[in-house]
DNA sequence: GAAAGCACTTGCCGGCCAGGAAAGTGGAGC
DNA sequence: GCTCCACTTTCCTGGCCGGCAAGTGCTTTC
């Protein structure tokens, strides 16, 4: 399966990476987990996981735990595609600017 | 030479980030070229290298072609130093989530 | 040699977005 | 009924970004 690079906006900007990040490596994240990852207020990330449902990129899910409310998310199959397409996007930003995307880059830097 | 992993915000801004990648490919590049590149105005271009000389980021050179003055643009060492680094801090998060940042990437994905 | 042109630069906006504080909401517990 | 918990929504502030328009310095043209 080949993904089509995409540079997202939305997944661009620093925390909604970072949370998007943060939820590819996992199934369903509590609330307070990607708070404390991501460090923001209740508000700011209730805020950002709003603009990231509303996208289709991510699922909410309100669930009781005994009786207690709590809140987890998770990428959506559309989510988790956007990213791998603006990854594909950052790789050729990256290619075209001579540097290797391998784990052991080769320096292609003289001055 | 192996490069820390840093982000950076001021490289990550979708307009800087193509100027810099832009930039990590030539040597000297005129003003106008990027600025077409990019697909800003004069003044909107004009403040970003401002922003980017000023971070130590890039060197402007004015330089006389004839009689007519022109502007040209490059990274500094610094400036590379910079791109490299976050380059290699988005492999990192690339690599926290899974995604492997290889040409022909191993889906870990299941639902 | 005054006026116009070129190649930017600077000032002055308006718009957007992001984040915190605080107030609101809905169920649980006492 | 009041409080707590777990968020959500509202309100506000501050920052950044981009375009337009005016300015600068030098050159060219009439």
């Amino acid at each position: 399966m080949t993904v089509e690079p995409r540079f997202d906006e939305l997944i661009h900007a620093p925390t909604r990476l970072s949370i998007v990040s943060l939820l590819t490596a996992t199934e369903w994240a509590e609330f307070k987990y990607l708070r404390d990852q991501v460090g923001l207020s209740d508000s700011a990330l209730s805020k950002q996981l709003t603009t990231l449902e509303e996208a289709g990129y991510v699922d909410i899910r309100k669930a009781f735990i005994g009786k207690r409310a709590r809140t987890s998310v998770r990428l959506s199959a559309l989510g988790r595609q956007a990213f791998a397409g603006h990854v594909a996007a950052l790789q050729e930003i990256v290619a075209r600017s001579g540097l290797a995307v391998l784990p052991d880059p080769v320096q292609a830097f003289s001055d």
